[in-house]
DNA sequence: TGTACATCAGTGAACGCGCGTTCACTGATGTAC
DNA sequence: TGTACATCAGTGAACGCGCGTTCACTGATGTAC
């Protein structure tokens, strides 16, 4: 049956917000249309009038993740302009690694996406990319011989692969998953000039990051 | 039909190899047990006869997988004792990205490792712990204020998550790609004290690590 | 060493199930008059 | 404003397919005599 436009919008949105929460807990492989339709209150049918496929849905629901990501922790900031040690506070730590459903979805799914449809690994680099020029920007001064640009694009593999490592070894080993916690939080910190930004440039324009 | 002892374990070892060739090419949710039969040669009914579950199976697939990895290293050294240079060179390189099938099995899955079995969880722990040991003794000093071990548990950590972000960018935009390869490198290297290895000691003792 | 037979590795049909996707249909919406 | 009807968002049955797992059966192995 029809529905209001307004209506059918909203069930776009809740199909998109469904499908981040399934595939950030369960992975992009491990979550069905079927599931995911039910998530958001509707058939698999109306899925496909709102996305061509899976494929498509989980490319939108990605971009979107990002966005939403990166709202939530500048709220929890209140609003202001966050620095490496919000961003790094934020992104190494437990709650990162325990809130599958909420987190970042580019940690979320990263080994999947190399084998995800095109669009979707756009997505991500497009996400990365972002989150790269936010990071360097609030780089603070090290006497490192890596440039700027080298240290952010560091620190974003080295989160990524943080959360990947906590979260694969919270269950059996879960003192390992804190320990790496702790000391990836603290080796970025050092790379990353954690406390010695002197000239605090302001995030960069377009797209919000991560 | 029944067949010779020493048939039954080639068929065993058939089917671990090629499980782990093809867990890392596709993941382990990408792939049934039928195309893991088949690829060793055998009908699935054989492979529940060698185990109990795909789990179980992939299990003992990460575990092998993480042996032949440090095999592989060592042997294209000449068999000599690997240093940090030696180290970072193997795993962070193109090589280790275009390679799915024959790289690292702990970097391959790591994202999906979490929603597996604990048995899969807890050999990803072991060969992660046993990796750390292998590069906390091969790390030089440096002026950081985290400790060897702490350095030696961030490195690998960047290496997974360098791997995967690399791996996730190649198609899209292979310049990024590389260059997170050429970054985390780099600043891997800085935080190791590469070249700055004063005393040399002796790989830990017990099974190789990665 | 030669024969009889129990063992058991491997085969392949079958199980129920969930997958992504298609499509004929329904009926409220919203437009044309 | 009131009526007639085209539009189209959403439904749910059905599609072919591959999944992990089970099991009755086969027939070569390897042992007991």
């Amino acid at each position: 049956m029809k529905v209001t436009k307004e209506k059918a919008a909203e069930h776009r949105r809740a199909l998109v917000r469904a499908a981040g929460r399934l595939f950030r807990e369960r992975g992009i492989e491990g979550v069905g249309v079927a599931a995911i339709s039910k998530a958001a209150g509707l058939t698999h049918g109306a899925l496909y009038g709102q996305f061509p496929s899976k494929g498509a849905l989980a490319a939108e629901a990605l971009a979107q993740g990002i966005k939403r990501g990166y709202a939530a922790m500048t709220s929890a900031k209140g609003g202001r302009e966050p620095d490496l040690t919000d961003y790094l506070d934020f992104l190494i730590s437990p709650y990162q690694r325990d809130n599958l459903a909420g987190g970042c979805p580019m940690t979320a799914s990263a080994s999947e996406i190399a084998r995800q449809d095109e669009t979707v690994s756009a997505c991500f680099a497009d996400g990365f990319a972002e989150m790269a020029d936010a990071i360097e920007a609030v780089l603070g001064e090290t006497k490192s011989g890596a440039d700027r640009r080298q240290r952010a694009l560091a620190i974003i593999a080295a989160e990524i692969g943080a959360i990947a490592a906590a979260r694969a070894t919270a269950k059996s080993q879960p003192d390992l998953s804190n320990e790496i916690l702790i000391a990836v939080r603290r080796v970025l910190g050092e790379i990353g000039g954690e406390g010695r930004t002197s000239k605090r440039k302001a995030a960069p324009s377009g797209r919000p990051p991560m």
